[in-house]
DNA sequence: GCTGATGCGTC
DNA sequence: GTCGGAC
DNA sequence: GTCCGACGACGCATCAGC
């Protein structure tokens, strides 16, 4: 009896420590093979249940922390961390800043750290409570304390491992390769429900929980440098038949997942978070409308959008009426999840479309609360491409294709969107470190356009690139001697760390022109900066000078053309 | 009270 | 949101 | 096909520091 006591003891406590949740995480970080991942996950989970931690340990692999509170601060800020690191191992602040605010490689922090470590282990459960109290921490002054805790926290890790996953949890960025989407794999529903805050659908539905909402996946992105043509859109995604799927706007708002259930309406996000009381009297318009017109329960997808004067406004100035004025706020429903006790996801989309369209009114010019989009059928390409321009001439981000298939939470498979892509030529300025896998790498770019002899900043650029390109990149303009910050971009709010001295023509898509808070318009007729929307490198151009580079003209006038609603 | 920096949400 | 990498 | 983690612009909320 005595013996079987104390292996139970030595067990309890190899398993429950934070050493042996680093250990899993580093052996999990380091295997490529998702199966396999997934299965050393499934182990571990297994062990933490065994010893009563399980609920933590996935909300430790996740960044998750378990609060009730709704102001709970998500991250501790970067500062306060980087100068709990410093303190705690006698560096200098921009030394952790630049090399241990991210620890990759234990080459470097295993010296500094050994001359701190603690011999034994903290536990497991009792580090994740001391986690806690630190997130539950606002208020003035608050960001003290947390640095003082995290000290603690800090100088009671045993290994340097302990500190890596600790660092990368207050950082809200684990990076071990699993996510929620493998996670969820491994859990059941009651457990998803209880530990993510959403369902599967793939049983019984519960009303008031939210449901993955499905997703489309882009055209272009699976066909670069191709033309978009309807033809080859019938070809590859519908296999030819066009009779089967449905066409829609894609309105450029806020998903929003709407429940209504004995009396009560709960919205979420397209992320699952609850937002009723966020877009409260939207809420309240909503549960009005259901109840006078004696709706059954349902679930509805739908996307938030803005009217103002009969007009639906641009997503930038949606989001900034959200809060203040959500009078304007409407809905406009696309699909339908429940409806009547009877759940939908098994119908296929025709009768999704029966069931919503038989509901509800169809969207017009003025607002409605919440109204349902118009679906439409083709015959052939022409109408297919009539309907796309019609879109980008209404002012819309572009349309979506939908197959007959049932509702598949998180699927990409079934809708197609396909949205006008514009191609512009920028200089590059300088360059920003990378983060995580790109440590070692210039991350990202800070892109500028000719105007008036200077050039001025524009955007940020930080993906298109291939690891080679960003590698050869890297090499490329560090290996020159740096630049300086020229002496009209002193002011710029967001320096790149390293100015390059040689100013190249790159070739980037973006999809709309932004009016900006932090890129400075070099042009009269703005009153406010202007940015670009979702941009990504697409190529060098060595053919072009600095010269050829905008002209920034364009994109006021494309500015301005969506400001006066006048398209194409 | 205001401003600037930072984090997090939307896309 | 876009994108590339790995399976 | 799926999942993951790099990275983008912008608006709002929060907190430090004045």
């Amino acid at each position: 009896m005595f013996c079987c006591k104390q292996l139970r003891l030595y067990r309890f406590q190899q398993f429950s420590t934070f050493r042996w949740c680093s250990q899993v995480f580093d052996q999990i970080e380091k295997e490529s093979r998702r199966k396999i991942k997934i299965s050393l996950f499934q182990d571990a989970l297994k062990q933490a249940q065994e010893f009563k931690v399980k609920e933590e340990f996935i909300r430790f692999t996740l960044c998750d922390v378990n609060s009730q509170s709704q102001l709970i601060e998500a991250a501790v800020p970067a500062n306060v961390l980087y100068s709990a690191i410093a303190q705690t191992y006698n560096l200098e602040f921009s030394l952790v800043e630049r090399l241990y605010g991210e620890i990759n490689s234990m080459n470097n922090f295993e010296d500094v750290f050994n001359a701190h470590k603690k011999s034994t282990s903290i536990q497991f459960s009792s580090l994740f409570q001391k986690i806690q109290e630190i997130f539950e921490l606002s208020g003035g002054g608050c960001e003290e304390q947390k640095e003082v805790l995290v000290k603690d926290l800090l100088s009671l890790c045993s290994s340097a491992q302990e500190v890596k996953y600790l660092i990368r949890f207050l950082k809200k960025r684990m990076r071990i390769g699993l996510s929620t989407q493998s996670v969820s794999q491994l859990l059941d529903e009651s457990e998803r429900k209880r530990l993510l805050g959403y369902q599967s659908g793939s049983g019984d539905l519960q009303k008031g929980i939210p449901i993955q909402p499905q997703l489309a996946k882009s055209f272009q992105k699976e066909n670069k440098e191709e033309e978009i043509t309807m033809e080859k859109i019938k070809k590859k995604f519908l296999n030819d038949d066009l009779g089967g799927c449905y066409f829609e706007y894609k309105y450029d708002g806020e998903r929003l997942q709407v429940h209504y259930t004995n009396g009560e309406v709960k919205l979420f996000g397209r992320s699952l978070e609850e937002k009723t009381n966020q877009f409260k009297e939207l809420s309240n318009q909503l549960k009005g409308h259901f109840d006078n017109n004696k709706f059954d329960d349902v679930i509805l997808d739908c996307e938030m959008i803005c009217y103002h004067n009969g007009e639906i406004l641009p997503f930038q100035e949606m989001q900034n009426k959200t809060y203040e004025n959500s009078v304007y706020l409407s809905l406009v429903c696309f699909d339908i999840l429940y409806h009547n006790k009877q759940i939908l996801l098994n119908k296929t989309y025709s009768q999704r479309l029966q069931i919503y369209n038989s509901i509800l009114k169809p969207i017009t010019k003025q607002r409605q609360v919440i109204s349902h989009i118009i679906s439409h059928k083709f015959a052939n390409e022409n109408e297919m491409d009539r309907f796309y321009k019609q879109a980008l001439l209404d002012g819309l981000e572009g349309i979506m294709i939908k197959r007959d298939t049932f509702y598949t939470p998180g699927s990409r498979n079934d809708w197609l969107k396909i949205k006008k892509e514009k191609d512009i030529d920028l200089v590059v300025l300088g360059g920003y470190y990378g983060q995580g896998k790109r440590q070692q790498w210039l991350g990202s770019f800070l892109l500028g356009i000719y105007e008036n002899g200077r050039l001025h900043p524009i955007a940020k650029i930080g993906t298109g690139f291939s690891d080679q390109k960003l590698e050869e990149l890297t090499k490329r303009y560090m290996s020159k001697p740096s630049g300086s910050c020229p002496s009209h971009l002193i002011g710029f709010k967001d320096q790149p760390h390293v100015w390059f001295s040689q100013n190249d023509v790159w070739e980037v898509t973006y999809d709309t022109v932004s009016a900006s808070p932090l890129y400075p318009a070099q042009n009269s007729q703005l009153n406010t900066g202007i940015s670009v929307r979702f941009p990504r490198f697409k190529r060098e151009r060595p053919d072009k000078t600095i010269e050829q580079s905008g002209p920034i003209q364009d994109l006021v006038e494309e500015y301005f053309k969506v400001q006066k609603k006048e398209f194409l």
